[in-house]
Formats: structure tokens, C-alpha cells, sequence
DNA sequence: ATGAAACCCCAGTGAAGAACCGGAGTATAA
DNA sequence: TTATACTCCGGTTCTTCACTGGGGTTTCAT
């Protein structure tokens, strides 16, 4: 958005996105990796994450270095180092994941100091419900849930192929 | 998206957005600004529009364009010409609206040629169904909901001068 | 100790899209 | 016939996304 409507001087924001971005789907496969390899104790190196679910190295890199501020994994450094969990897999939700990756602290503080018009409240309203809504199916999905359905699914394929 | 991990030479896309953009936002402002005037059967024009919700006007002239092509509007050319809804506004949801604007048609025909990895199959499937969740709720809303709820709010601003 | 393996930080780039702006048309009511 | 309003097409600027690269620093193994 480039300059929504300057009324009186004031800028005005309007766009609530909720995105599965590529960037949330890196992540997400790699913590699925790190789930899988929870009860190892052992850490993921970036290394092998990135050759497992094809994601390019340098760029999951800055995406762990983003989850590990949000305190959803840890790291460990020097050789032998790597990435594990922070917590367990099913006390990580996925609203969690891209909370901390799009990063939407700063949602609708100090109640909208932008005086909005009347009209653009009441489009903004049932957008925030849809949004809500969207984000409610997220919450009650962890990374054991996905884990459990890859599992599932990974039966399933075999199946399909006797 | 630039490169999204081209395996075997065939890319594959992966992003499943759900955007209420500045362009979508405007558009509902025009519409419901259309659905208010609806009974009077006379067409609105752009720049009456642009002017009572503060939109651009040769941009708003764009989006009213595909809304027109969506089969939402109608236009009238000429001297006293403008927009008018093509439909009654209790039978246009915000659905089909923001489907129109961001023209998702080609959404998952064809049942997904890429063939894709167990895992990525996995995150798509839950973010699929939290893209439903909100469908649901713009399914549900028609641009006569907003009309109301604009009354119904004006009404409340009354009151709280007072 | 020392070197290699791994994370860490910061900065830049190229493509794509969003949000416009402008001009030259074309249809139509008065 | 003329002013009004939509229509089509193209360009421009700005931002973001998805990367890439160059330096580090920390830590384990030898």
C-alpha cells in the first residue's frame, strides 16, 4: 500500500493479511523435521533440513534465527550444533508459528488511534472475523498434529502403490 | 515468489493468501456506497464515489472495471452514466467480491499437477482448511450486512455525542 | 591450541506485485 | 454536437518477498 488515503494530513493503514507465505511454509517444514526428531535429543543442522524439504540453506537460516528469537526453537552452536524445539511438538501451535514470523504485536494497540470512518470500521469489523476465524483452525493445530497426519498419509501412499 | 525449489525442473507454487488489500478494501467501500443507493435506481459515478470515500479515482475507475467484467456492477456510459449493482445487494456476498478482485479461479483445478511432498501436502491441507474457515464468514456476509451495520453504527456515534 | 563445523548478523539484489497516474479513445444523454 | 462519463492501455513508483553473499563468533574434536 503505497499512501491510502492521507486524510488531514493523517496516513491511514488498512490491510489485515493472513498469509501462508512461503516463508511460513519453509518454516513450518522445517519444524515438522524437528519434531520428528524431538525424542532424539540430537539437533537439526540447516544443512540437512534444507536437503531434506528442498528449501534453499542461506534463507532457512534467517527463518530459524527469526523462530529462535520468538522463543519456538533453540540453538546450538560450534560443530555438532544445530536446531531443536524449544518445546514439546504439541505445546507449539501453528498461529504461534506465523505470529512470530509475520510478527503482529503491534495488532490494534492503543485501540486505533487513526480515526477510520464509519464505512471502513464496518468492512474492517468482518474482516477481523473472518481473520479470527482462519486463526482459530490454526491454534488448535499443533506440530504433532502434523506430524500425526504425515505419518497417516505416508501410510496411506504405500497403500496406493500395492 | 521468485524460485520456490524447483525440483526435477518443475516449479511449484505454494502460497495460499487470504488478503483484505487496499484494493479489496476500496472496492467494499464503493460497493456498499452502490448498495445504499440501490433503491434509487439511479447509476452513482466514480468521481461521487472517490469523493465520499476518499479512493483515488482513476484507480477506483480500475477496480470498478473488474468488478464490472466479475459480473458485479453494471455501468452505464455517457452523460448521467455511472455504476449501479447488478444484482440486489442481500444477494452479493464479500466472497464473491474479493474471489472477483483477486481472481481465484484457477484454484486448485485440475487436482494439484504439481505432485508435491508428503510433507508440504500435510502444511497445505490445515492452511487450506483455516482459508475455508474464513470463506465462511465472507460467505455468510452480503454487502447488505454492511449496510446495516453502517446504520446500525451511525446510529451508536449518535449516541455517544450526546 | 587449532581448525573445521556450525550458527550469527548485516547488507544487498532482482523479480513481482500493489497502488497509483495519464492519455487517447468511445458511448450517450441533453 | 457537445459535454460527460466510462473504457482501454500503458507506464511509474514503491514495497515486499525470496533469496544471496560476506564477513564474523562460538564450540567441538583432535
Amino acid at each position: 500500500m503505497k499512501n491510502r488515503s492521507i486524510i488531514k494530513g493523517k496516513p491511514i493503514t488498512l490491510d489485515i493479511p493472513v498469509e501462508l507465505s512461503c516463508k511460513c511454509e519453509y518454516a513450518l517444514l522445517a519444524l515438522l523435521e524437528l519434531a520428528a526428531q524431538y525424542n532424539e535429543g540430537e539437533p537439526l543442522q540447516i544443512r540437512q533440513i534444507a536437503a531434506q524439504q528442498n528449501i534453499p540453506d542461506r534463507y532457512l537460516e534467517q527463518l530459524l534465527a527469526t523462530l529462535r528469537r520468538g522463543g519456538l526453537v533453540k540453538s546450538q552452536r560450534g560443530a555438532k550444533g544445530g536446531y531443536v524445539l524449544a518445546r514439546e511438538p504439541w505445546k507449539i501451535t501453528l498461529l504461534e508459528v506465523i505470529n512470530c514470523l509475520e510478527g503482529l504485536e503491534a495488532k490494534s494497540s492503543k485501540e486505533e488511534v487513526n480515526h477510520k470512518t464509519v464505512e471502513s470500521a464496518v468492512v474492517q469489523e468482518i474482516w477481523q472475523e473472518a481473520h479470527q476465524a482462519a486463526n482459530l483452525v490454526l491454534q488448535k493445530c499443533t506440530l504433532q498434529t502434523l506430524c500425526d497426519q504425515r505419518v497417516a498419509r505416508r501410510q496411506l501412499d504405500i497403500m496406493y502403490y500395492i
